[in-house]
RNA sequence: GCGGUUGUAGCUCAGUUGGUUAGAGUACCGGCCUGUCACGCCGGGGGUCGCGGGUUCGAGUCCCGUCAACCGCGCCA
């Protein structure tokens, strides 16, 4: 017999009764009665009762167990009474009389219980990692994990793609993050820097020829995290295909990530057409550039019917350039309480607050009430509730100013009003693409003209486009897939023509050498045949939060870091020994 | 860097307008218990109330400062 075990803690049934088996594994719950006790023993399959008695030789020692000790035992497969059978376990029909016993490893005072699914603080869960995953939600989740990058590949390579690695230790690659950097030993003062993302290196491998690409990819990225964000590194289904256009690449991806919602979705329905939605459009409908469609308020300007009116808040606003009224519609929101209560949430978020009307039945039937109401007056009013399509009971909300300003909040807002009225179906995905980012933005301050989405990218119009167009207006082929106010992608045709790419720089401030310094290799090779490309990469972490129904990007990830980027389990970053500075030519610099 | 929330036993939490010796569950230790599967019953040990200062006869509770964790903003072109 094998000397750890025989069958799993998942194995045995009552076709197994009679057998001597032996398992191993880690005590799960002891109960002990004296003179029976019970033993839940678990490995990573299953659960078996174990079950002893005085006249066991090992009973002894099986007294002194606790939780989280592992254990090797003997013993013989017995049936429970049918009145006894436990319906929970997968096992329990069976239970096993211990015989012998071998204690392989003891263990100490739990800092955190494996036993049951109480929730823990962060720092204790990350601290002692390893009992945390022990735990069945954790354990769960890193095995769905598994099972979807494993699920990724195949449907990958069964599209033709072939999977390459690329350079971890590397150039710096302008993703936009900020860089982690890697000092070089044989090249004193130089730095590598760690990839944000294998962007250059899957355009060279179009340029290689090799047409169809994809990596399960971990970048890293030197920025502050959020739920949804890990602070340091992450990993993408990172894709390139060549002589493709965006709707190849919609129509590649869109079936794989459908795959996967209904493989391990768990019963969730996914939306099977993915609308197209402009950046533009999603930012006045949804106030945000990652929509969650569950949530079905749209948003619409309302200017005209405050402009001149007696709101005079809104209406002096509006007489500044740029500014605009922007309405929230809230079907069934139509009570005092809630507007009050959404009002409050607006203030809570930064606003002065939140205008509304609500309709309510009144003495000559429908009635507006609300202070804004009052202020501009019935026929207004009447106008809005037929520009918004609203009727007794429901409400609207109203937001003024310029809309960079109040976009943040007012979708924050359309979050929260669709969840309180239950008009967001929560279990559901809803997939859209947004599509046609603008290439450039000028930053408010400076007034300085920069890309605002991958610098990489296809300019809608070519060339022709950056030499006419206002920069603000040029639209790339640019793309992001959002789900349920995720961005789960993100992607671009490519720029594969030099003379279009140095001006695409030139407009955003950076001259022909700025550009060959910095992407020199790669705008070289495409002077030697480039096909024209794109792709676009994934978020592996975010799309198994998803599918997982989690909150957390940590509770997807195996060990990850605390928001301050530390790894309290094994205590990283840690300060290097004076032997590694001196070889790496450093020196550390105190902080003030 | 900024804002919000939280910080009391190994762990999860309660603790009233400031008032006796700071409690409960769980875990741990001891005792009892032969059918439990969140076993049950009895007893015990365990506390710098995050830290520092202040107000007060008296502070877990009020005030000021500070540290830490998480959430959000900035950031992620």
């Amino acid at each position: 017999m094998h000397i750890y075990r025989s069958h799993t803690c998942a194995d045995l049934n009552s076709s197994n009764v009679g057998e001597n088996i032996r398992l191993s594994g880690w005590v799960h719950r002891v109960r002990d009665h004296g003179g029976i006790l019970f033993i839940d023993l678990r490995d990573h399959y299953g659960m078996t009762q174990i079950l002893a008695d005085p006249d066991s030789p090992a009973f002894n020692v099986v007294e002194t167990l606790r939780a989280e000790w592992v254990i090797r035992i003997d013993g013989n497969v017995m049936a429970r009474d049918p009145n006894l059978i436990n319906l929970k376990l997968p096992t329990g029909e069976i239970e096993v009389f211990i015989k012998n016993i071998e204690v392989l490893s003891a263990s100490e005072e739990l800092p955190l219980p494996v036993f049951g699914d109480l929730d823990y603080p962060e720092e204790t869960r990350l601290k002692y990692r390893f009992l945390d995953l022990r735990r069945e939600k954790l354990h769960n989740n890193m095995i769905l994990r598994s099972n979807v990058v494993n699920s990724i590949r195949s449907r990958m390579n069964d599209q033709g793609f072939n999977e390459f690695q690329t350079p971890i230790i590397t150039a710096s690659s302008p993703e936009g993050a900020r860089d982690f950097l890697i000092p070089s030993r044989i090249n004193p003062g130089k730095f590598y820097a760690l990839p944000q993302a294998p962007q250059q290196f899957k355009q060279l491998i179009m340029v290689a020829g090799f047409d169809k690409y994809f990596q399960i990819a971990p970048c890293f990225r030197d920025e502050d995290p959020r739920a949804d964000r890990s602070p340091t590194d992450f990993y993408q289904l990172d894709m390139e295909m060549s002589f493709v256009e965006q709707q190849d690449i919609f129509d590649t991806i869109e079936p794989v990530l459908k795959g996967l919602m209904k493989e391990f979705g768990s019963g969730r329905p996914t939306n099977q057409t993915w609308p197209q939605i402009s950046y533009k459009d999603a930012l006045l409908w949804y106030g945000s550039d990652k929509p969650d469609l569950r949530n079905p308020i749209k948003m619409q300007i309302v200017s005209n019917h405050f402009r001149g009116s007696g709101f005079k808040i809104f209406a002096n606003l509006l007489e500044n350039e740029e500014t605009e009224i922007r309405a929230i519609p809230a079907p069934t929101g139509g009570s005092r309480k809630f507007c009050d209560r959404m009002n409050a949430f607006a203030q809570k978020e930064g606003l002065p607050g939140m205008g509304y009307i609500f309709w309510r039945p009144g003495d000559d039937g429908l009635e507006a009430a609300g202070p804004l109401a009052k202020n501009i007056g019935p026929e207004r009013t009447e106008e809005i509730r037929l520009q918004l399509d609203l009727k007794e009971g429901d409400a609207a909300f109203f937001l003024g100013g310029k809309a960079s300003a109040f976009e943040g909040v007012a979708a924050r807002a359309r979050n929260e009003i669709g969840l309180e009225l239950g008009l967001t179906e929560e279990a559901s995905f809803e997939f859209c693409w947004v599509v046609d980012f603008p290439m450039y933005e000028r930053d408010e301050e400076s007034g300085k003209l920069d890309f605002s989405h991958n610098p990489f990218s296809m300019p809608q119009g070519g060339l022709a486009a950056l030499n006419d167009q206002d920069p603000t207006a040029i639209l790339g082929y640019q793309y992001d897939l959002a789900c349920n106010g995720y961005e789960l992608l993100s992607g671009a045709i490519r720029n594969h023509q030099p003379d279009i790419m140095y001006k695409a720089f030139e407009l955003a401030g950076y001259s022909k050498e700025d550009v060959n310094e910095r992407f020199g290799g790669m705008v070289k090779a495409f002077t030697y045949g480039a096909p024209p490309h794109g792709g676009c990469a994934t978020g592996i972490d975010r799309l198994v939060m998803l599918l997982a129904d989690e909150t957390s990007i940590r509770e997807v990830i195996m060990f990850p870091m605390n928001q301050k980027a530390e790894d309290l389990m094994l205590g990283g970053p840690s300060e290097p020994t004076n032997e590694q500075l001196r070889e790496l030519g450093l020196r550390i610099i105190a902080p003030e």
